[in-house]
RNA sequence: CGGGGUGUGGCGCAGCUUGGUAGCGCGCACGGUUCGGGACCGUGAGGCCCCCGGUUCAAAUCCGGGCACCCCGACCA
């Protein structure tokens, strides 16, 4: 058993707010303030208070326990590193990495992710014999991020687990994935977070699978496609779904022109010919990666996903100028359609059976009865809309829900991208030299703090999973009730210590409403209060800050009481 | 990077339109009365009014230029 602690408000630094900081919004964020964990040094600069480190400890060892476990072993990189490595990797031109310089002008860069560094370091495996390796370190990364917000969840400096597989060839890569997905599952899991673990994008790292983790709340920056029947859950970036059967009207044998004078957005143009806005479609031309002109068509009620057509026109893209346009197809925007037009277009799956109305490009008419195939051919058909809630499961007949996320942790099979850059290889039993095949994994513990505070509070307060609670118990004592009551609180403190358990005494010189509202603002998981009633009957009162639930228990038996419920 | 907002004692804000000795609440210090859900009385400390420049007899206030921070969007290995 561990050994246990009194800790004295009175000689603590504890600096709780009464009210709520201007600047913050996010659960999380306001919370984390004025319960006195964290502090902002600059814009997406935090520092962990004393409150709030003994809480980020307890997440970290939580997550070490179970990399260790897996067999992960830990080290520790520099925050600093040569900018050569990274010309090498080609990711010294990455807008958001941190680039410095000693006093001899030698440019360095601040680390915003280690491949680099350990790819470096990996150069000493020289063979088949020491593979697989599983290594990773707790370590500061830092980012130029362009806009910093919501507290922790998006900051410029922050400590991140980050750990790397390092493998013969794709199989073993699978290996060690699936041991660092079960790792992840096990340490989100203690810490008592709500998560997803869903497919993501592999982005332009060019790997070959990725997954995040994903804890929904309010504050959450990513939406995240789910089906509560078969469990399908995914990144909307990457999300498939079936879309709802639109209410089609009667078909045509050809398409017929209609005036829609004023008609230029979805909604207005479903209004005015009394449709169902999901039977019509809409042209969003776009100016590809090679600088020509591109229609992309998705149909009336859906967005189009700018990832999703980014991947299938192989670069960046922007929308059209009103210039570009009105010369392409002798219309303005919001009376644009497929039919008639020589451009490449890139029509989404949603559109390929059924008949929809679209622009006739001409200025306040429409098309009806359009139909792919018979009266435009798209050279692509892709999925280019992103999934919407309604929208049916892929995998099964359920239905998709979309809510917001906050990325808590992701893991990456790299692949051989940073072994060949930098040349990290080993030799086969034939001695023929290969790339290392590696895997990426990181987990944001700060992050993940903060998502669980999104996740547990109410209005009093946080409300800290038992397990990552700054204290185990938060002991009241009533100051007025007398040096008789201070002697109780004392007494029981010490056993509660003796018995293993972390006590904040708050033997402040304070009134019992302030040191209550600090207890619920701070949320450790019991309360205990030592007053004159104590000292009438020798019970002190014991209220579990979740349940909101209150017993009257023997002072003597409050460490008891206390752990075994916990 | 685009749009919006805010900078005034430690915190939350008023004052700015219409220029004239810088205010309120909380907190802090001291004294007293209080004390099981953020008490009260008295006394007091604490402010280059974000910065630089301009206008003016006089600028927190008007004008110009910066900077910082927050929110929305873009971006996000």
């Amino acid at each position: 058993m561990s050994r246990g602690t009194v800790s004295r408000a009175s000689q603590l630094f504890l600096p709780t707010l009464r009210e709520d900081p201007a600047e913050a919004e996010a659960a999380s964020h306001r919370l984390l303030l004025r319960s006195g964990c964290v502090r902002q040094v600059g814009a997406g600069l935090y520092a962990f208070m004393p409150l709030g480190w003994r809480v980020y400890k307890k997440v970290e060892q939580i997550i070490r326990e179970e990399m260790d476990a897996i067999g992960c072993q830990e080290m520790l990189m520099p925050l600093l590193t040569p900018a050569e490595l990274w010309q090498r990797t080609g990711r010294y031109e990455i807008n958001e990495l941190f680039k410095v310089s000693d006093r001899a002008d030698r440019p360095f860069v601040l680390a915003m992710t280690h491949e680099e560094t350990i790819t470096f370091l990996a150069r000493e495996i020289s063979s088949y014999r020491q593979l697989p390796q599983l290594w990773y370190h707790f370590g500061l990364k830092e980012r130029d991020e362009p806009r910093p917000r919501a507290g922790l969840l998006r900051v410029r400096e922050f400590v991140m687990k980050d750990s790397y597989s390092f493998d013969r060839d794709q199989e073993g890569l699978d290996v060690s994935y699936a041991k660092h997905a079960a790792a992840y599952r096990a340490a989100f899991d203690r810490l008592g977070l709500r998560y997803y673990e869903v497919e993501s994008d592999t982005g332009m790292m060019g790997g070959t699978g990725a997954h995040e983790y994903m804890a929904p709340c309010e504050a959450g920056e990513n939406d995240v496609a789910r089906c509560e029947a078969c469990g399908y859950a995914a990144n909307v970036e990457v999300a498939a779904s079936r879309p709802t059967a639109p209410d089609l009207p009667q078909r045509r044998n050809a398409p017929e022109e209609v005036e829609t004078p004023g008609a230029t957005t979805i909604e207005s143009l479903a209004a005015l010919l009394g449709i169902d806005p999901r039977a019509t479609a809409k042209a969003m031309p776009v100016v590809g990666p090679d600088g020509q002109l591109v229609l992309g068509l998705v149909r009336g009620d859906h967005r189009l996903h700018e990832l999703k057509l980014r991947k299938v026109l192989g670069g960046d893209f922007r929308p059209a100028h009103p210039e570009e346009i009105r010369e392409a197809f002798g219309a303005d925007g919001g009376s644009l359609g497929p039919v008639g037009v020589s451009l490449p277009i890139v029509a989404d799956e949603a559109l390929r059976e059924g008949w929809y109305v679209t622009g006739a490009n001409r200025n306040g008419w429409h098309l009806l009865g359009v139909e792919a195939g018979r009266d435009f051919e798209p050279g692509t058909w892709a999925d280019i809309r992103e999934a919407q809630a309604g929208d049916g499961c892929p995998r099964c007949d359920g239905t998709l829900s979309v809510e917001p996320a906050i990325e808590v942790g992701n893991i990456f099979k790299l692949g051989t991208r940073y072994s060949e850059a930098l040349g990290a290889t080993y030799l086969d039993e034939a001695g023929v030299e290969r790339p290392i095949v590696m895997g990426s994994y990181g987990i944001g513990p700060g992050r993940t703090l903060a998502a669980i505070v999104e996740q547990c509070h109410d209005d009093r307060g946080i409300v800290w999973p038992a397990q990552i609670a700054p204290y185990d118990v938060h002991l009241v004592e009533i100051g007025a009730a007398g040096p008789e009551a201070a002697e109780l609180a004392d007494l029981v403190a010490r056993e509660c210590a003796a018995a293993g358990l972390s006590v904040l005494l708050d033997d402040r010189d304070q009134r019992p409403g302030e040191k209550f509202a600090d207890a619920d603002l701070i949320g450790c998981p019991v309360r205990v209060t030592v007053g004159k009633k104590a000292l009438e009957d020798g019970q002190v009162d014991v209220k579990r800050r979740a349940s909101g639930e209150e017993a009257r228990v023997p002072a003597s038996q409050v460490a008891a009481a206390v752990s075994g419920a916990a």
